[in-house]
DNA sequence: TACGAATGTACGCTATCACGTACGCGCCCC
DNA sequence: GGGGCGCGTACGTGATAGCGTACATTCGTA
């Protein structure tokens, strides 16, 4: 999931206007009340709840004191937090063979790991050795046996691994897990993205 | 017209400058990169970076929408919440309280996120709500019920979660996992780190 | 009805925010 | 050594944020 893309609409964060109107109303002050309290001039109050000006920083965090809130809180507020529940089995599914995967995180702006939820049939494989997983320089990966058993290879090394087992490399390097055993294994990865951007 | 108490000070808010240089250098982007993704100029980000200037909101978001963060979270390095220290010893707690967890990942250098297993005794919730998880700003994570029901309490938002369920959230901000249910839950935890500070 | 006191808003003016351009600097490579 | 190319920063200019003042409106009260 290699995010580029610019994340979120820096517009609508320009709307605290109402949000300082509601505060204000709820705390039973006028705008000349709130301008002694913020030092944040009457006039400027009112531009600033009807949306017709952005604040600086500066003024911007002086209402949110005079309203005894953090700027953060208030601007939390217009920006609702992020969270998304993915229910069971509904994550988007791929793979074919016997390597069929799950991938539980969503597509955010900002996401940096990715998890997902392999189920590997008796004798398949994750990518193969023709078509090993190519993931950005810096990545790093950490896998959790859930069932079953499991091989990891990385370029020559072989690393048996059992349920409950946990694994974490260098996920830039070629590698790929195969199931050797005779029941289905399932395997939770995280991968995490690297730091650098191009 | 009740309240009374003068809250902070909203002058030391103005200093994101050094934190808006720190993330775009963990993030490896010059002025005119961050510029290109924020839709901000670069001479403009330079005056910001060194407190020459106290930007707009809009344009605070623009830059912050650039650095992958919301504006809150970028926000939050600089005010109180300075306090991005983890809850003291809740590292030892194993088997106590009903809450244990394992922690999977090793402290590798590079390493951006950590894997974790909760289980949650009946009754039992993760952190409580006194004593919030605070991660650093920009983290991420992501839970999935192993088995059991848990609600995850997030600020004032409250979501139900069942066995199989997967849900993202951002893990700055206040929350915690609850176990209503009569068994035990368990709980797989991925918290992935934001932007580095040097 | 008239009046004082409160509200929120329209008007100018100044400070400064935010832009495009241009400069000095360090680096790599013909 | 002289180009190029990237970096961060100093200019000058137009836009606008933010102030003080003055205005329209709605109340409660005489």
């Amino acid at each position: 999931m290699s995010v580029a893309a610019p994340p979120q609409d820096p517009v609508a964060i320009t709307s605290i206007g109402p949000r300082v109107r509601a505060l204000r109303d709820a705390m039973d002050l006028s705008l000349r009340d709130l301008a002694e309290r913020s030092g944040v001039s009457a006039p400027m109050l009112s531009q600033v709840e009807r949306g017709e000006t952005s604040p600086t920083l500066a003024v911007a965090a002086r209402i949110a004191a005079g309203l005894e809130l953090r700027l953060s809180q208030l601007l939390r507020l217009d920006e609702g937090g992020t969270v998304t529940v993915v229910r069971a089995g509904e994550g988007r599914r791929h793979g074919a063979g016997g390597h069929a995967y799950e991938i539980l995180t969503p597509p955010l702006p900002g996401q940096r790991s990715e998890l997902t939820r392999h189920t590997l049939a008796p004798g398949a494989s994750t990518g193969g050795p023709d078509d090993p997983p190519r993931h950005e320089p810096g990545a790093r990966e950490t896998a959790l046996v859930e069932a079953g058993t499991l091989v990891l290879r990385i370029d020559a090394e072989r690393h048996e691994l059992y349920a409950g087992d946990c694994v974490t490399f260098d996920a830039d390097l070629p590698h790929h897990f195969e199931n050797p055993g005779k029941e289905e294994a399932v395997l939770l990865a995280v991968l995490s993205a690297g730091l650098r951007r191009s």
